[in-house]
DNA sequence: GTTCAATTTTTACAGGCGTAAAATATCTAC
DNA sequence: GTAGATATTTTACGCCTGTAAAAATTGAAC
């Protein structure tokens, strides 16, 4: 240890006395050097604390270790947890990954995917801002890279991987349906697919239940979705606008908002005595639970979306011709019964 | 824009019918070239779409356009405003700003810090765990890389800035006093410094004013601070053992948790009429505005924070030698009244 | 001890760009 | 138009590792 910290390759191979290709077939794969030389060359490079040169390396490499990750918003919950699950993954699997997050604007994104694309990453997992993206930045991207789409069905890259909301949105309205009052559907302008498509769901389902769908889109642009939902939901408390005491959020954010704006008027929300609204979520966000009352949602399945994602990029980096057809898996959302709705 | 791509800076020499050093010397700094030949530069460049090779570029430069920032937990919400504004500075500046995440854990701040440091970058910007970091390994990183600690006063690097918890405590604990029955403070084992410096704040401030300091620590540990402050605040609940009625809790993340356990428990949380439980918060969290009721709490002064960090970083990192001395600097915090306490 | 296969060493070149030094061209001011 | 300062071009080498090909070594089984 007290050695001589050793900077190159070529210095190690020299102390160590082991031929440079030898140890740079180490770096690349150790399993693919005997396990008497493997262990020769790990205690040198401990002894010698050497860590190869990542811009040297990846120089002459075709393929890089990096993966890219790129979410629209990486302080939304569900975002910041898709990245700690993805992250582990590459680690495990022996990548590099590297985050960067759009902050909600198309500028940042296209800049986030420029400096990756420079980066020559082996793949990348990107949730595109959607309505807020570039497209030609995007796909010119996906031209580039090995690219699965996630959470945002954003029509490029070689696979999307997702929640099946017309499912999940059944979900949650049937049960509204069966235990109350039909539920109003209460939205923002979309800012991506999943918007939509939550709403084109909810229509379906009320129609198929017979009920008259009811729509509330209300105006606010961004990602500050509880502000939006505060706000709005004051307003429209006020003018008593809402065509019905049961409302469904696009999504958990939405949810939180709205809570808020009840509570600052009085009303009790929940579907026990005493309580004139239910207000139910989408996403199950780790923080749903600590909403007052707690939220009623329907969760996404993040761990399977995540390992899901990975899986489907690795194959395709692995495998040497790309995939003829872009595959679209879609996961299953589950009924998270609390005590708003 | 029909024509082919070109990839490399000698290809870029020969189509343009400039030099190879002087298209070097354009991309290291643009203004180091006569507007002229800027301009033919730039339209050639878009012209044939290219992108230096950033593995080449950084295998020769000593100081590369790197700078990486670190954090505990990019899905808290401080630290996700704190990364937003930060990388922002660094992008505008002309460096490449890469963020890490250590998910709450040792191991993968290690590997952070391990992958940043062989990514030679200018510099870096790094909130550390605290007390679950691996002091050496951080220390040894900031032996090779000029770092500006934030939020969590580690003792490396060249300087710190983050918030002066004693006057911010202070602060809170005199409105408090000054309202209504003196606070106790509610804590979980700290994580880090920030949370040693704000409890001892309390107990000063409580013996300024003549108070018994009460402090309550719970169990519990990680980073789901929400999580503990429902449990353990259900758990004090029931067992009546809160020693005051009016509660300052060590973050706002642990006042949401506890908010939910107030409600759970049907007490009402407030200074009004009717409310028995008085909670306070700190940091100003984005979402805190959201509780019900919102939380009062104090701001920390992100956009200071941040912005002084990132200019200190710079500082270093233009000046020949590193500073003799590490530098620290406080922001105060403001006092944030709504309607829990 | 021999043989064959699997490893390792030797040798040599490539990758894309930074950068230094000397020669040449361009611009500015007179 | 000319001198002097400033930019650009030419030429050449270095950075650290990947990788290919041929030669040499090692290992295991007989």
């Amino acid at each position: 240890m007290a050695t001589h910290r050793v900077k190159t390759m070529m210095e190690l191979a020299k102390v160590s006395g082991i031929s440079r290709p030898t140890l740079s077939k180490y770096f690349n794969d150790p399993s693919s050097v005997r396990v008497s030389m493997r262990q020769k060359i790990q205690t040198a490079v401990e002894k010698y604390d050497y860590r190869p040169n990542i811009f040297a390396i990846n120089q002459n490499r075709k393929l890089t270790k990096t993966i890219g990750i790129v979410v629209p918003y990486s302080s939304d919950p569900f975002f910041a947890e898709m990245v700690r699950m993805i992250e582990r993954r590459c680690i495990d699997a022996g990548f590099w990954p590297i985050v960067f997050s759009a902050h909600g604007q198309q500028e940042l994104e296209n800049y986030a995917l420029a400096t990756l694309q420079s980066l020559r990453p082996a793949g990348a997992l990107i949730a595109p801002l959607g309505k807020g993206s570039d497209f030609e930045s995007v796909e010119r991207f996906t031209k580039d890279v090995p690219t699965i789409v996630f959470d945002s069905n954003v029509a490029v890259g070689q696979g999307f991987v997702g929640s099946n909301n017309r499912q999940s949105i059944g979900l949650i309205v049937n049960y509204l349906c069966r235990t109350g009052e039909p539920p109003c559907f209460f939205e923002m302008a979309p800012v991506n697919p999943n918007a939509n498509k939550r709403r084109d769901a909810y229509v379906k389902t009320m129609e198929e239940l017979g009920h008259e769908p009811m729509v509330v889109q209300v105006s606010g642009s961004g990602w500050g979705f509880e502000e939006i939902g505060l706000t709005e939901g004051n307003r429209l408390i006020a003018e008593r606008s809402l065509p019905s005491e049961t409302i469904l959020c696009s999504n958990d954010r939405l949810a939180v908002g709205l809570i808020a704006a009840a509570y600052q008027n009085g009303i009790q929300v929940g579907f026990k005595e005493g309580c004139s609204l239910r207000i139910a979520g989408h996403d199950d966000h780790p923080w749903s639970q600590f909403t007052c009352p707690p939220l009623t949602t329907v969760a996404q399945d993040y761990h399977a979306i995540a390992e899901h994602s990975v899986e489907l990029l690795f194959d395709i980096i692995s495998a040497k011709a790309p995939a003829k057809e872009r595959t679209e898996v879609l996961f299953e959302g589950t009924l998270v019964m609390r005590e708003s709705a």
